[in-house]
DNA sequence: TTTGGAAATGTTATAGCATTACATGACTTG
DNA sequence: CAAGTCATGTAATGCTATAACATTTCCAAA
């Protein structure tokens, strides 16, 4: 289980935000939902999304220039992580599945690459919006 | 085979330019190399990339912001494609994986997900700048 | 041949995402 | 209490992407 407690003021903030939007929220959204928490500038924000990310509590989606708190804050030991997202109502699934990492290994350990992140995002509709 | 000789003078231009770097460029990194050659505005690469894109001439590397020459001109076919990144030298590698494609298509077939693209990109250091 | 529509282009302006640089404050540890 | 580290505050800037609108090009149908 992740540690939440000493998460710094600014750190709690965001980190709140985005486990209450319960969808991916772009930097500059959360800083206007934390303008009355006493937020004013991006780089507040940023910092705070970093740490955040470091720690595996919020992840970053990079199709989406967003950002989404962890799905499984009791399981950050996957590094590798899936989401599907939903381009119609934005909720995002987070999964791992050890047989594509077992594959994505292979292929770079094959070629004597060194991984440091992998990002697997696929974008599409979910059931409920398919209708 | 993919054809390139109905590319406008625009699109051309992009995919040459990309094709001659043989690294990912952002869009106003090709915008600059293409001022002497008549381009004057981000929205004339934008479109050109665009249009390269649906093509599968070009790529988009959604963790770079940055877009990269297709690597396999020969299979416009629009798979799902990975690339491993070398955060060192920024050269991209190209390749495709059935069994991964299939486990993400066994997952998102299982919670009747309409996948549309979906992004594999592995960051990290290349065997020849690791040493 | 003309005309009308689709696609591409050109241009300006603006919106959205992210970082640099520098100053300040808070807390810890020797 | 001094030094160091980490978090914060603020302003400015830079990078990425699109909106809106005018114009041009090209080709097919009348």
């Amino acid at each position: 289980m992740i540690d939440t407690t000493d998460l710094t003021r600014n750190q709690d903030l965001v980190f709140k935000a985005l486990v209450d939007a319960a969808v991916p929220l772009s930097a500059y959204t959360i800083l206007d939902r934390l303008r009355d928490s006493g937020l004013r500038a991006p780089l507040q924000v940023y910092r705070a999304l970093n740490t955040l990310c470091e720690k595996g509590l919020v992840h970053r989606l990079e199709s989406l220039n967003a950002f989404v708190a962890c799905a499984r804050p009791d399981c950050h030991r996957h590094e590798t992580v899936a989401f599907a997202i939903c381009d119609q109502c934005n909720q995002v699934s987070e999964f791992s599945d050890t047989e594509v990492e077992a594959r994505l290994d292979a292929w770079v350990r094959g070629r004597e690459f060194r991984a440091e992140r992998t990002t697997i995002e696929i974008r599409g509709t979910c059931k409920g919006c398919a209708g």
